[in-house]
RNA sequence: GGUCCCGUGGUGUAGCGGCCUAACAUGCCUCCCUGUCAAGGAGGAGAUCGGCAGUUCGAAUCUGCUCGGGAUCGCCA
């Protein structure tokens, strides 16, 4: 053993085996547990690698002896001894190291701890605001540390694929331009232009796009992107996403690299979960008819089913309305859930009507039934009853899919509600039903969007993705008769239900971005305020483009299993944007106001 | 901005109108102990129950407001 890791180790603690007994080493880390017996101190000496059991033995030192009673959990320490086998029956299976020891000869104390806040171990759960405010010590739990390298390997690899791939990472500045549309921007006061404001990006999408006038032709960067809006589990005012851009290309093009990148990150780095390959490709069309959202979670079935016509036949007047003025009665079949009782129905309304839905239509049909064909009245459970003829539930059962033991969820209203209810509905169902199984990942595209949404507050179109997306070339007539109708090259990426990233093919002329700002009723004032730039980057010579922004944080957050984002992130927020380790944000210096002339105006109490 | 859940020694919980001058586990401190690894044994310190106001003879326990954390709707091109 004639290595040397750093000045202080030549072995890390999680590295000890049998082989290396009668080694002399050197280690050094953090007091894990110690377990005094007096005359024979163990201690579980911790680094990053693992744990390794320290014997201080009077018998072998007592110098070393006499200062090991005085650790305590967290110091810092280096020792110095020989690797041993441990006494026959004593091993520790647990342990990758519990066949060996450290019989220590030499202690020396790097530093001391004060009491730690918690344990630093993965079985304590810890109040969130406790973890954040002693995050650095909530960073040394074996949990985190390995989120953490999953974390860095993740970009590790793509920084490695794409650069095989011939694209060059590119930095785009942080202080940047405020463009006030979408999300709120993050705004940085500038000193040397007194009123003027930089704002932080929200994405590169601009600048990665002037890069493709560049003649850079592949940009990739693993950008930080800001958003000053409300946050969620799985949202962050700063956020990380892997941006890519790639000239000359079409879709397929795009999706083929993210697809084989995603694959092989997937692979390598939860190698126990199965990924679908390839992904499956769902028009937006399809992903809304079949599972009511663009971001479906196709791990379990129980798709969704239209019934308007047959229901309407119905004597239901719910029914009735909703058909006659243009809406949509949709629903889905719950598998063996028709034993469900008044607890349980009434639940699931509650959760439909927390979506936003008037009320849920459940029709039970009772496990006794023989078939469908021989359904009876006793068979049927159904706050609808009165209105539901046998013969129309005889109808409706098939169309849906619905056999004996079976619950049919139904919601009637307008197609978005309907959809919005029925989504969350099943996602909810599939987990009371554990259908979901957490060990597969199911990357889907949904591709072909739609352009434009019609806001009805604002009585007018907005974009439904981002502006520079390209319309279908069939599509350029509807520009100006039925926005509406057109469907962009644009599409995202969706992995277990939840949306991890978007991409399309851009614009690169200058005459059909200036249609498309008209379209969503920007002032020529806003395009050449806010677009200018590009605007004039595109008349001299813009090749065809298109890419991606990928959301790195809930990647790596469903590597790792974890719901919340900020798990996977070293340093993350509290739900009201508060850190609680710098105590940020936080008032600022009066001559610092004064440098950046501003005058603060708190709000009215 | 709305709705819901949570807030008790360092940490995690119990207590949910008087039995609480607040319990348990763990951590912490002192002492004992040569094979432990959830070490063990003996002893000890430590919270007025997020804050404020109210109801009540009496509040950790009920009510209102407020602060903080979380989930979610709005929001997030």
């Amino acid at each position: 053993m004639n290595r040397k890791i750093t000045v202080y180790k030549d072995t890390n603690c999680g590295e000890p085996r049998e082989s290396m007994v009668d080694s002399q080493i050197t280690v050094a880390g953090w007091v894990h547990k110690r377990r005094d017996h007096g005359n024979l101190i163990f201690i579980d000496l911790r680094d990053r690698s693992g744990l390794l059991q320290v014997v201080f033995n009077p018998e072998f030192s007592t110098a070393a002896h006499d200062l090991a009673q005085s650790l305590r959990s967290e110091w810092v320490i280096q020792v110095t001894g020989k690797v041993v086998s441990r006494l026959s029956g004593a091993e520790n299976p647990d342990l990758p190291t519990g066949a060996v020891e450290l019989s220590a000869t030499d202690l020396v104390i790097l530093n001391r701890a004060i009491t730690p806040p918690f344990e630093v171990s993965d079985d304590v759960e810890v109040d969130l605001n406790t973890r954040l405010k002693y995050r650095f010590m909530d960073l040394r739990r074996p949990r985190m540390q390995e989120i953490l390298k999953l974390r860095h390997r993740v970009t590790h690899m793509m920084w490695d694929y794409l650069t095989e791939k011939e694209f060059t990472q590119v930095e785009t500045p942080i202080l940047i331009k405020s463009t006030p549309e979408g999300a709120r921007d993050y705004v940085v006061p500038s000193r040397v232009h007194p009123g003027d404001f930089y704002a932080l990006p929200q994405s590169p999408q601009q600048l990665k796009q002037l890069l493709m006038v560049s003649g850079v032709e592949r940009y990739f960067q693993i950008a930080r992107c800001f958003r000053d809006e409300d946050l969620r589990a799985d949202r962050q005012p700063e956020h990380t996403q892997l941006d890519l851009e790639m000239s000359f290309v079409h879709q397929d093009d795009v999706m083929a690299v993210v697809e084989e990148l995603y694959t092989r990150i997937v692979k390598e780095t939860v190698p126990d979960v199965a990924v679908n390959g390839p992904f499956v490709r769902l028009t937006y069309a399809e992903s809304m008819e079949r599972f009511g959202t663009d971001k479906p979670d196709i791990r379990f079935g129980m798709e969704l089913t239209t019934i308007t016509e047959i229901a309407a036949t119905s004597d239901a007047r719910v029914f009735q309305a909703v058909a006659s003025s243009g809406g949509s009665i949709r629903g889905f079949v719950a598998p063996g859930c028709g034993n469900y009782g008044r607890r349980q129905t009434d639940d699931l309304t509650e959760f439909a009507k927390s979506s936003g839905a008037q009320g849920l239509v459940f029709i039970a049909i009772d496990e006794s039934a023989p078939s469908i064909d021989a359904l009876e009245d006793d068979h049927i459970k159904s706050p609808l009853k009165k209105f539901l003829s046998v013969d129309v539930v005889k109808k409706i059962a098939p169309e849906m899919g619905a056999g004996p033991g079976d619950l049919m969820l139904i919601v009637a209203g307008t197609d978005k509600l309907v959809n919005t209810v029925l989504s969350n509905l099943r996602n909810e169902m599939a987990k009371r039903l554990e259908m979901v199984d957490r060990k597969v990942l199911a990357f889907v595209w949904v591709y072909d969007f739609p352009l434009f949404e019609w806001d009805e507050d604002l009585k007018k179109f907005e974009p439904a993705h981002h502006v520079f997306s390209s319309p279908k070339s069939e599509h350029m007539d509807y520009l100006d008769t039925d926005p509406g109708k057109v469907i962009g090259t644009l599409w995202d990426l969706v992995c277990n239900g939840s949306e991890m990233g978007s991409g399309s093919i851009r614009i690169h002329d200058k005459n059909l971005q200036t249609r498309l700002f008209n379209i969503i009723g920007y002032t020529e004032e806003q395009i050449s305020d806010r677009f200018g730039q590009l605007l004039t980057a595109f008349t001299y010579g813009a090749p065809p483009h298109g890419g991606m922004g990928l959301g790195l944080d809930r990647f790596v957050a469903i590597l790792a299993g974890e719901d919340a984002i900020r798990e996977v992130i070293a340093f993350p927020k509290t739900q009201s944007a508060f850190d609680p380790l710098f105590e940020a944000p936080s008032r600022i210096e009066d001559q610092q106001l004064e440098d950046l002339h501003i005058r603060v105006v708190m709000p009215k109490v």
